[in-house]
DNA sequence: CTCCCTTGCGCC
DNA sequence: AAAGGGCGCAAGGGAG
């Protein structure tokens, strides 16, 4: 696919919404319930020489909403595309995707295929965020885009009331839904004009999957609140436990919750050592760190410690991933949770969720408004690995949920960017990287590690001991940090010494990686950008001798990496598509290597060998003009819940 | 009281 | 000199 092509191919649309709310407009599973509805619909065809609108003003004082009469109008324009094989057009089309199914189109959504200017715009122009404030990101809005290219008509959406019903009001509203369609069709052109042919390949990719983010927006997910309310009382005998156990040493809960509080506790009351400083990158001001590793560090000495970190944890967790979910589900009216999948949501093309939307509520004083948070989800990708937690999230009835992670996802990248004739090798059948490694640290056989890694105290400890080197150390780790990821995370003492050894064996062990590391940063200094090998860019321009220069360096090796997962994630959606549509299976959510699935309960058996065979024989080759060298393969597990996943056996399934 | 910034922390 | 990367969310603390 080169150039736009023939005008008449496109087909660009846009929906305004209201609610018994304000809030509810952007909350589309509020449809079906009748809280939320569309005021606006239009449509939008460009011959080349004029433009064609169609649709309609969905409600005002005079004609109120009719839900029927709204389905069929978005029936007629679904049907048009379909019948005449045209491209879908939008601005962040995916919300207006979730507004069609609002009023039950699916299997018309998903016989049309989509298009989005504010996707394109992303592939062809996106920076990473070195400063932290989001008020200084990049916007790509609409609006954003006309105030850029179209500065005479910026500002075309003041004056404009959502929620206003007066026939007038209406009026304006459908007008300013016009001038948004042309908009969209004026951004989507221009950048789709502009992108290579490989980031056109990438954009389309992803494009295809906005369906399904949109179905699984919309659809949400089920909680067993009966699990939440158990977990959240579970967290809180924990939390009173470690308090009942440090109050006698002067901890309370607001001294846990804040830093600061704590800081004066544990070093000036406790006189504990300070073994580690933060210090403010804008103010230039430390503070004596209290964070998760410095306590476990202490805890090693002093018990309370080690008490105050579990305390804080278990207060951390309940609020935010059991008390949340039942918050959650209590807003949406729905017993479901709805995090909002943002595709594209990062630099490196991963996904990100929303958890909320932005509000307003009730001020303390009468009569006035603040800015609050409306729960529609929770922290999908933030979620604690755990069996207790995850099981909150259960398959709908009837349905198995499935996931598919890509085996070794970033080491098999890495292995493949860097060409390490060893790092390739490990990745072949029959090979285990973490033994390998194991070996080389501990200076035993390699085949003897992987043949006793189960029985052998020895040999599991070594492979465990490789495990966090191949892990850690792709992306220049420091031994000293190795040491505190090893000893806080995956509870491994090590001492300084042991972890320079593994620091030192793995840039041995594995030559390439360091070469690659300064090739890479050398071709981003020469060339402006990085790519990815599905075709996908980013921009690093700035000071390579600057503060940032370090930041500058990590993105030049790491986005090939985790961007190349991402276009991996979005091709395998795509091509798994087609197979869910037939057997009645959906994808329900995404975790970067991970991709889960709902499928009817009688599908599963057949759909983990089919899925795993589309998977496993990906098209890269056509898709991105590459042919790895390596297997690339999944892994499939089932189970009745996110919490209840198991390795997929073929023979125990057949049962 | 509200808003903004910082710290800390969950995941891959 | 030393430095994994990518995110979003909860909560405290201070400015206004």
């Amino acid at each position: 696919m080169s150039e736009w092509g023939d005008d008449n191919n496109y087909l660009t649309f846009d929906w305004e919404t209201s609610g018994t709310k304000k809030e509810y407009a952007l909350q589309p599973w509020r449809i079906p319930q009748g809280r939320a509805w569309g005021t606006s619909l239009v449509w939008l065809r460009h011959d080349g020489e004029k433009n064609r609108f169609w649709g309609g003003v969905q409600d005002d004082e005079d004609n109120p909403h009719d839900y029927e009469r709204t389905r069929e109008l978005a029936k007629t324009m679904l049907t048009m595309a379909r019948d005449k094989k045209l491209t879908i057009v939008g601005w962040n089309v995916q919300f207006d995707i979730q507004v069609l199914l609002g009023y039950d189109l699916e299997e018309l959504v998903f016989d049309n295929k989509y298009l989005d200017g504010m996707l394109l715009w992303k592939h062809y122009f996106v920076e990473p965020e070195y400063d932290a404030n989001p008020k200084n990101r990049q916007s790509y809005s609409l609006k954003q885009f006309v105030r850029e290219f179209m500065p005479h008509h910026a500002g075309y959406e003041t004056e404009i009331d959502f929620h206003d019903r007066s026939p007038e009001a209406r009026a304006a509203l459908h007008a300013y839904n016009k001038k948004d369609n042309i908009f969209t069709y004026i951004g989507a052109r221009h950048y789709w004009n502009v992108l290579e042919p490989q980031q056109r390949r990438a954009a389309l990719a992803e494009a295809k999957t906005i369906p399904m983010f949109a179905r699984a927006n919309f659809q949400g997910l089920i909680v067993d609140t009966l699990s939440s309310h158990d977990l959240s009382n579970k967290l809180t005998r924990d939390a009173r436990r470690e308090l009942k156990s440090l109050q006698h040493h002067g901890v309370t809960e607001e001294i846990v919750r804040s830093p600061a509080k704590l800081a004066k506790l544990l070093y000036d009351q406790w006189g504990l050592p300070v073994l580690k400083e933060t210090r403010s990158k804008i103010t230039g001001v430390t503070a004596r760190s209290t964070d998760k590793e410095t306590l476990h560090e202490l805890g090693l000495e002093d018990e309370r410690a080690k008490g105050v970190r579990n305390y804080r944890e278990a207060l951390n967790l309940k609020t935010k991933f059991a008390d949340a979910m039942v918050k959650s589900t209590r807003y949406n009216g729905d017993f479901r949770v709805h995090p909002q999948a943002i595709i594209f949501g990062t630099y490196s093309g991963r996904l990100t969720y929303a958890s909320s939307q932005k509000g307003t509520g009730p001020g303390v004083r009468a009569g006035t408004t603040k800015n609050i948070l409306l729960p529609i989800g929770f922290a999908l990708h933030q979620m604690k690995n755990d069996k207790l937690f995850r099981g909150q999230v259960v398959a709908p009835v009837g349905f198995t949920v499935m996931e598919f992670d890509a085996a070794g996802q970033e080491f098999r990248w890495m292995a493949i960017k860097s060409g390490d004739e060893t790092m390739l090798q490990l990745c072949m059948p029959g090979e285990d990287a973490h033994s390998y490694m194991g070996a080389k640290i501990a200076g035993r056989d390699y085949h003897w590690i992987m043949e006793n890694k189960e029985e052998d105290k020895e040999a599991k400890n070594a492979r465990k001991s490789g495990k966090v080197g191949n892990l850690s150390l792709q992306y220049r780790t420091s031994a000293r940090k190795l040491r505190v990821v090893a000893r806080s995370q995956y509870d491994i003492p090590m001492t300084e010494g042991e972890a320079k050894v593994i620091h030192f064996t793995y840039q041995k062990t594995y030559t390439g990686v360091p070469k690659y590391w300064r090739a890479q940063i050398a071709l981003t200094r020469k060339i402006g950008y990085v790519e990815t090998l599905g075709g996908r860019r980013v921009q690093v321009v700035g000071d390579w001798g600057g503060p940032l220069s370090w930041s500058m360096e990590s993105t030049s090796i790491n986005y090939p990496i985790q961007g190349t997962g991402a276009d991996q994630k979005y091709l395998a959606m795509a091509c798994i598509a087609p197979y869910l549509r037939d057997i009645g299976a959906y994808f329900a959510w995404d975790l970067h290597d991970g991709i889960y699935l709902f499928v009817p309960n009688d599908k599963v058996q057949r759909a983990a060998v089919d899925i795993k065979y589309i998977l496993d024989n990906l098209p890269y080759k056509r898709a991105w003009g590459f042919s790895p060298p390596i297997p690339l393969t999944w892994d499939c597990k089932t189970g009745p819940s996110w919490g209840g996943l198991r390795d997929y056996h073929p023979d125990k399934g057949a049962k």
